[in-house]
DNA sequence: GAGTTTGAAACT
DNA sequence: CAGTTTCAAACTC
């Protein structure tokens, strides 16, 4: 999930360059021609020929893949793919459909619906399809005997529309049957695709589209002088949706997704799934283009809301959070790529995330860029289940940018965000700066060089969960990890501060109300439950986290070896602080990153409306220790034991076996590189094992008085729930309330009377409990009697 | 709860 | 980098 600028990448720290590497998911990156399950994202460099197996691409070439992902309905191993590649050029379109899918309306021309990615001049290479099976492989035109051997392989071959520039594609559609796409040779050497930009070269179009009849949106992208965004391209993906009938059970949109990869010039193919909706990420400038996928997501957890909030579930999300950008400013200005690697498209919304860097030599061919299919989010809320942490963006009154990309040493990553607000829904009036798919209107893609790192985990641990279907609307999407990225919709970024806005963790993206540009602003999860609920709305509050509909748990990262799921089940204690302002590290809320919530602070300006000075601060600290936001105990290699702190404490009288020792705190023990005196906090120490041993006993007893208080209240609780119907209905009464004073003393009385007779009896001792004990047996059953059959009388009489 | 102690953070 | 001050938490009474 990065998409950043070139100028961000030479600032940007590695950590959020290699984002690709948390990725869990297998790279399926070996010729994506034949295979079926075509990755959504590639993060191919240079290397692309080896994915390519139709291209003879020089290593300035780009391949492009584009998978078309099938409706919901799609089921896997009956997905068709259709690749297309040129020499320079490869298009994967995977599309999730069915087979019944390639039957529906191959006749579907693309009109309208014009696909350019601006630097793409390798789209203007002609292409010939050849269609195989589910497979439909496109190979230049620029041979004859290329499309000659695709129209032989096609046998209802589909028109290939050759209009000046323009390359049309008409329709992709039955299986088996071939497409054609021919692009009029722009250059002079056939084969040869265009990489440089040529100014004088009209700029090449190209038409995608329909696959499975649907009509696609088109994207518009002109080559020319900005080639060279072009070539920082290194993946690209467009999911053309199948237009199925009333079957597909949510709209499909057309999302081209661009990927980013993440670090710098290591050939990797990164694939980023797309989890749902359909997006079109575009890579960084630096890197190649190498493949345009058009696809659709597979199982598609994530619906789009039509409220501004959208929460993701940390647990079940997919790796990356892929916003793409939606607002287009008409700026003559370069603008940057929207291309994100879109991990979650969600649904029928795609976040757009735009930069514009006029600083950057980099330009980008396409003048516009009207919204595609993206529905105005204002937030996006990452959401946890089960004390999983949340992270909304909301509307910010103040800061209206965020211009971080990342935080140096800190756990949070920081992007500049892009206005959604112009973006709209799929199939809905598109706003005059939008266009939709159904509309037809071409997309710009810019090929930017923007690049955002946006992670959505932390560490490089991402683990990609199978998305959850949801049956409400509002689209969440977990992740195992704790810590959350999102990249949000912000006004073009004419700067990027990558110190300014640097943020601790436990921050979230929040938007600034009011005009169509939004900016977002990075704000702790946590902070959002201080906020009204009328000014966004959370996902999380949907049907399918009814527990957490109305609290937001803060996202922690683990501290003093304190896993994260231990600090969010624990409420954090609340600061004291008067003088700090709870703008210096000695407050424990904004060394955490977390805004102040029922703190006991005064004059507290760690909050959101003092967003400006808070970030300042951050700034300050960042820049007196890039470290200050890390988590002091650092993470030992196997085990606790190796857990150690990373600076060493420097107590002196404490023998480092108080709290005011961070080490004993974090009940590690100190190590060498502690420059305390007179340490007792080690391992044979007798005064720290005996105080260990206090601290568990302590423990234990205050584990059996939760544990007893729990009980007694699950007792007391069910108690009221049985009584509570008995109580309504008719007015009945336990049977202990029948245990009055008259029934006690009846009750003695019996039980007098029995020992009595065992008295007189000479019974043995124990025989005559034995007789009494049954007495009150007898007693109490004779109680229990009389209670239901009072109450079985109240309730006739009530009846 | 007030006052003291302590050590990290901040400052010089 | 070392010494000092500031600060808020931890601790004691």
């Amino acid at each position: 999930m990065d998409v950043v600028s070139p100028e961000l990448n030479s600032l940007l720290p590695d950590e959020i360059m290699d984002t690709e590497a948390i990725e869990e998911v297998p790279h399926s990156q070996s010729e994506p021609t034949h295979d079926t399950s075509v990755p959504m994202e590639t993060d191919a460099p240079v290397t692309s020929e080896s994915l390519n197996t139709c291209s003879n691409a020089t290593p300035a070439e780009r391949v492009q893949a584009a998978t078309a992902a099938a409706a919901a309905d799609s089921a896997p191993g009956s997905q068709s793919s259709i690749t297309i590649s040129a020499s320079s050029t490869l298009f994967a379109m995977k599309p999730a459909l069915a087979t019944s899918t390639a039957t529906t309306k191959t006749t579907d021309s693309l009109t309208g619906t014009t696909v350019s990615t601006s630097g793409t001049q390798k789209l203007a290479t002609p292409f010939a399809f050849s269609a195989a099976n589910h497979q439909i492989i496109l190979n230049k035109v620029a041979s004859a005997q290329a499309t000659e051997a695709a129209k032989a392989a096609a046998a209802p071959a589909q028109v290939i529309k050759q209009e000046g520039q323009k390359l049309l594609v008409t329709t992709i559609g039955k299986s088996g049957q071939p497409i054609v796409l021919q692009l009029p040779h722009t250059s002079g050497k056939p084969g040869v695709s265009q990489t440089s930009g040529d100014a004088k070269s009209p700029s090449p179009q190209f038409k995608v589209v329909t696959i499975g009849g649907r009509e696609l949106k088109p994207v518009v992208g002109s080559a020319g002088n900005q080639v060279t965004t072009l070539q920082a391209q290194q993946l690209k993906t467009v999911q053309i949706p199948k237009k199925t009938p009333a079957s597909s059970t949510a709209p499909i949109k057309f999302i081209i997704t661009k990927t980013v990869n993440s670090k710098g010039l290591s050939p990797q193919t990164s694939v980023t799934p797309v989890i749902a909706g359909r997006v079109v990420t575009q890579t960084s400038p630096v890197m190649s283009p190498k493949t345009i996928t058009l696809s659709e997501p597979h199982n598609t957890t994530i619906q789009s809301i039509s409220g501004k909030k959208i929460a993701i579930s940390p647990l079940k999300t997919p790796s990356k959070v892929t916003v793409v950008s939606v607002a287009s400013p008409p700026s003559n200005t370069s603008q940057k790529s929207v291309a994100l690697p879109v991990n979650v498209a969600l649904g029928q919304q795609i976040l757009a995330v735009q930069q514009s860097a006029p600083a950057s030599p980099v330009k980008v061919a396409t003048s516009q860029t009207p919204a595609q299919n993206i529905k105005p989010v204002q937030s996006v809320a990452v959401g946890g289940v089960g004390g999983s942490q949340f992270k909304t963006i909301i509307p910010l009154a103040t800061q209206p940018n965020v211009q971080q990309i990342q935080v140096p040493g800190s756990r949070f990553h920081y992007v500049r965000l892009v206005t959604a607000t112009t973006a709209s829904a799929a199939g809905q009036p598109s706003a005059p700066n939008t266009s939709s798919v159904a509309t037809g209107k071409p997309l710009v893609v810019n090929t930017g060089a923007v690049r955002m790192s946006v992670p959505v985990v932390q560490a490089q641990t991402i683990k990609q969960v199978a998305p959850k279907p949801l049956t409400s609307a509002p689209q969440v999407v977990t992740t195992t990890q704790t810590q959350q990225r999102l990249i949000m919709p912000a006004t073009p970024l004419p700067q990027i501060q990558p110190n300014f806005t640097n943020l601790p963790p436990g921050t979230v993206l929040t938007s600034a109300p009011g005009g169509s540009n939004v900016g977002y602003a990075v704000v702790p999860a946590q902070y959002v439950t201080q906020l009204q609920p009328s000014q966004f709305v959370t996902l999380a509050s949907s049907s399918s986290f009814p527990a957490s509909s109305s609290v937001q748990t803060q996202a922690k990262l683990p501290y003093n070896g304190v896993s994260a799921a231990e600090t969010t089940s624990r409420p954090r204690k609340p600061c004291n602080c008067t003088k700090s302002q709870c703008l210096k590290l000695y407050c424990d809320c904004f060394a955490n990153g977390e805004f102040c919530n029922n703190c006991n602070c005064n004059n507290c300006f760690n909050n959101l409306e003092h967003e400006t000075e808070r970030l300042k601060a951050i700034k300050t600290c960042l820049d007196r220790n890039p470290e200050a936001f890390k988590p002091k105990i650092g993470k030992g290699k196997e085990g606790e034991s190796d857990r150690r702190h990373s600076k060493g404490c420097n107590c002196k009288r404490s023998g480092c076996l108080k709290n005011y020792c961070e080490c004993y705190e974090a009940k590690i023990m100190c190590s060498s590189i502690c420059k305390c005196i007179g340490c007792k906090n080690f391992e044979e120490s007798p005064e720290r094992k005996t105080l260990m041993h206090l601290a568990d006993a302590a423990e234990v007893r205050v584990q059996q008085q939760t544990a007893a208080k729990t009980k007694l209240s699950s007792q007391i609780s069910d108690l009221l729930m049985r009584t509570t119907p008995i109580i309504s209905s008719g007015g009945g009464r336990l049977p202990y309330t029948f245990v009055t004073k008259e029934v006690l003393e009846a009750t003695c009385e019996c039980l007098l009377e029995q020992a009595k007779r065992a008295e007189q009896t000479r019974q043995p001792q124990a025989e005559a409990e034995r007789a009494i004990l049954e007495e009150f047996g007898h007693c109490l059953m004779s109680i229990i009697s009389s209670a239901g059959k009072a109450k079985t009388d109240c309730a006739s009489i009530n009846c």
